[in-house]
DNA sequence: TGGGTGTCTGAATGATGTTCAAATATCAAA
DNA sequence: TTTGATATTTGAACATCATTCAGACACCCA
């Protein structure tokens, strides 16, 4: 047994899928070379990123689902651009997001359960530059990436 | 000239992809057949919900993007469930989860901008059994889908 | 009206997804 | 350990699809 199954996951969260050309021109009818003219114009003008999975997220064992708030420093230790980023890099975040106001991010943050949480946030509160952070638990998940659940 | 492109962003929004087995078997060095028996496999476990797309949110035309937070009435007029899944329906919410506190959920929506924004929010404030909301714009997206921006 | 650019389309081609039967691995019960 | 039932892997054959290209067509502006 070669135990696919999670480096599939990782591919297909960031990509490795493509659009389905012949089905979309049925679907819509059109030619198929037109849809393929379309596409390519799209990504090529930037407006595509990439194309992905969805996921079950209970299914693959991220059902822990997590709104965390961020708020940073206001010294200069460092940068703040490079802290987001860092921070946004972490597998389990989802979305992160800039705000105005009492908090400086938001982040979307999916883990396994309450354990796996609790140390990544202890890894963010650890961070130079994290100076206090709020945690908003979602109780269920009625639609996430445009996608009802 | 045909405007394919809205209709493409429709589909692409919810579906119309599809894995490319040959360059993950590539990838993973794996036969073909052997990436397509385990991505079967994830499918029908239910564990991958769609092939979608991922887009430059400015590039069409949902640049603004916001976190709205909502509380319902307590009194049971409609269900809060209903509720939740039909605000849920909207095209421009791409997630909505439901929390324990002071808000009832919270809803990750995307407009062209401000103006179309309070349209939308005033929609939601029409509705029978919202109470009140609650907006937290972004200022920069960082990362979303799981995709770094 | 005319030319330049962008878009659409059918047909040919190369690449890819899919199927299948056989080989191999896994695991639990005897 | 052996056995058998089930799950996974694999190469080869086949069906489907993405891609390319040249020509037709539409659009816009001077």
């Amino acid at each position: 047994m070669k135990n696919i199954r999670p480096k599939l996951i990782e591919l297909f969260k960031q990509g490795y899928c493509t659009p389905q050309i012949a089905r979309i021109a049925r679907t819509i009818s059109e030619a198929s070379a037109t849809i393929h003219y379309n596409i390519k114009k799209l990504e090529t003008e930037g407006a595509i990123r990439t194309y992905k999975a969805v996921f079950d997220y209970k299914n693959i064992g991220e059902g822990f689902c997590v709104y965390l708030f961020v708020k940073l420093t206001s010294k200069a230790g460092a940068d703040p651009d490079t802290i987001v980023t860092e921070i946004a890099r972490y597998g389990e975040v989802e979305s992160a997001d800039l705000l105005a106001g009492e908090w400086d991010m938001i982040l979307k943050v999916r883990t396994k359960d309450q354990d796996d949480y609790y140390d990544l946030l202890k890894a963010i509160l650890a961070r130079e530059g994290v100076e206090k952070t709020s945690s908003l638990i979602s109780l269920k998940q009625v639609k996430a990436e445009f996608v009802l659940l």
